[in-house]
DNA sequence: AATATATGCATGATATGTCAAGCAAAGGCA
DNA sequence: TGCCTTTGCTTGACATATCATGCATATATT
């Protein structure tokens, strides 16, 4: 079941202050059809559709997917174990993608300017 | 246009040598709509298909969302970028995780150990 | 007050995704 | 050799996504 997909597109529509006739002109979805998504009446819709939406709203593409149901709830830990098992990276790697996420502001200054010191030193 | 969805799908039939009834009775995707996903007539499914169809043959579903064109093909940039924008990671955050993407293993290791060292540091 | 426009939604129509049933060919088995 | 089973595919049927049209209501305009 969609997690609210809905909800969420009514309220990025109403927060830009378009009306559904707006949405249609803008992104070619049939104003009939956006409303029946944002009444939760349209519960599947095609990815291509929500990229459009998400292009228009200026929204995270991702999250609109896991809305739809179509990827898991938008937690890094979860798009980065997607990832790592699609394209292949080392174990590691899924360590270091798991383990920058809760770093401080400063951490993450420090933890860049370290990686950039070890490419660095690469020649 | 999808990038081959049917081929890698085939492919992935193939190398575990299962029909494509096999596949029906795993996955509850009818024999005949997995031929014309196969063979490029079907070419826009619902993810969650795709998803039954990656968990059946342990494929990375993000690769397959990938070629059937509903994310961009699957370099980790893309998908970084798609999260960074998705769940509000600062623009740090976003350059560490394209920082991390061309280090070696060595360069792995002593990155974990300084983002470990400088946790350990927090009390 | 009358008319025009904008808006969200209802609904039947159309397009497309997916399925059930069946066909032809190949392979297995007695 | 004959029969049965398996297999990939075709095709019409069905389910669902999406659209075009129109309705009712509210707002704007004259």
């Amino acid at each position: 079941m969609p997690d609210q997909l809905g909800a969420k597109l009514r309220r990025l529509r109403q927060n830009k202050g378009v009306s559904l006739r707006t949405v249609e002109s803008e992104t070619g979805i049939s104003n009939a059809y956006l409303s029946q998504l944002e009444r939760g009446v349209a519960t599947n819709p095609n990815p291509i559709k929500l990229r459009k939406l998400a292009e228009y709203f200026n929204a995270p593409y991702l999250d609109l997917l896991a809305h739809a149901g179509y990827l898991p709830s938008g937690a890094r830990e979860n798009y980065q174990g997607l990832i790592a098992n699609s394209v292949g990276s080392s174990r590691k790697e899924s360590q270091l993608s798991s383990s920058i996420v809760d770093l401080t502001n400063d951490e993450e200054n420090l933890v860049l300017q370290y990686i950039e010191f070890l490419k660095s030193r690469r020649n």
